[in-house]
DNA sequence: ATCTCTGTTTGATCTAGATCAAACCATACC
DNA sequence: GGTATGGTTTGATCTAGATCAAACAGAGAT
């Protein structure tokens, strides 16, 4: 499944900045045209399918992504073969760790994705010349904290019901399509990796699930497809 | 126990930036001289004593602060009144939200403590237009951002006996005092709180540390104070 | 259509840690 | 000295969630 460093640059498309959907994003919108160029010409756009490591825990990376469009999942991984998802990241958010070499933790695409790999060392010339772009990677990375905390709360106090619940609500809102009051996305992580991220076993994340579908806040398709008629109710099993 | 944040700026000592401790921290390190002397007339030091809540979940906060001295816990809660420390700051890390107008967690001195207290417009500017600062205050989010990940393996996938070994060498390693092997430190937190920062009970708490000093893995003397004769012993316990 | 194979649900049982309850022990105050 | 007081330890019991085990369901492959 894992694709070597090298292969992510030696394979992929050129990119199109002028018509891309991240031209505005955290990275590229802080970027002058003519650095935006330049970067375009030592970029390449992949495919990535559902497993696949982007980088691995205790290794450099020599490139940064955008992740153009899926999920992918952070994790940490404990010798004895313990694992916990710290963070999900969704298009078009930026993947990689300005300043260390070293990554603490591993980034694994959780559904087939794209991502539009540039250059470490490019970037990280582009952050010393560019307040704007210091400032965006310094936002996101606050965001990234906030969501951390918030999900220490989960990990730490809340209950398996509630645990399921959060993470639901995490992915409906991030998830793009919806309409006024009911919410319909297909989730991005198995039930093996939910428990991952909430800190229990699957069969407690199954037991919740049909928990939560007997009650009727949610209505599941496929084991994957969610819906949910009434994001208040799904929020009220939160207890926020 | 809580201070007004008004009277935080009210009352207290001047600044000595000179011969500060401070003075190579995160902030004033990134300061020239001349940006200090401003820093410096609109700044305060104050003690405040264990239990003082710093900045309020949920509010706004106006100001801004280094720890001189003490610990800091950053706590979470519910309505219910469950609870959850989501990270320790020691001195002379510095305390608050650029960019962000509300607060989405609360400081409080879990010890008796010292900070020196900036007002937010001026060091907010002082970010804008220096380079050097923005960088720092970048890299201590994403040491604060590793740290609160690292935390998250802890409270979803460790055992109760490795996570009372794990706070105990996350604080053993940020106090100061050590010699060669064996460490010697004051527990800054309650039973309570170090509950709530592992996401479990006081009794459960007070027995795995009983587990441990019965074990020789550390010597307890009057509650807070904790002497590790052998701290790779110690680090064994975590399954890091 | 049948046979894997992998992910998921459901059931039965067990246990780590929670809860309930009491004893303990410093410190401070009368 | 006694005696409240707040934090801590220890003990007895309970339970949410883990573990063990089996059935089930969809997607490919033959």
């Amino acid at each position: 499944m894992d694709v070597a460093r090298s292969e992510l640059f030696e394979t992929g498309t050129p990119v199109a900045c002028a018509s891309c959907q991240a031209r505005h994003g955290v990275v590229c919108g802080a970027l002058s045209n003519g650095q935006l160029r330049e970067l375009n010409r030592h970029s390449l756009r992949r495919k990535v399918e559902a497993g696949c490591e982007i980088i691995a825990q205790g290794s450099e990376s020599s490139f940064y992504s955008n992740i153009m469009r899926g999920v992918v999942k952070l994790c940490k991984m404990m010798q004895d073969g313990r694992q916990q998802i710290v963070g999900l990241q969704f298009a078009p958010d930026f993947v990689g760790r300005p300043f260390v070499r070293e990554s603490t933790l591993s980034a694994e695409a959780a559904t087939d994705a794209e991502i539009c790999v540039f250059p470490r060392n490019l970037i990280d010339r582009m952050i010393s010349e560019t307040p704007e772009l210091q400032r965006r990677l310094h936002d996101q990375a606050l965001k990234e904290l906030d969501a951390a905390r918030e999900w220490m709360l989960t990990l730490g106090r809340r209950t398996a019901g509630e645990k399921v619940a959060s993470l639901l609500y995490l992915i409906a809102t991030h998830a793009e399509p919806q309409t006024a009051t009911s919410t319909a996305f297909d989730l991005p992580l198995s039930r093996a990796e939910i428990a991952d991220f909430l800190g229990m076993t699957i069969e407690t994340v199954s037991r919740q699930m049909t928990r939560l579908r007997k009650s009727g806040v949610i209505r599941i398709e496929n084991f994957r497809h969610i819906i949910v008629p009434d994001m208040d109710e799904l929020e009220r099993m939160i207890s926020a």
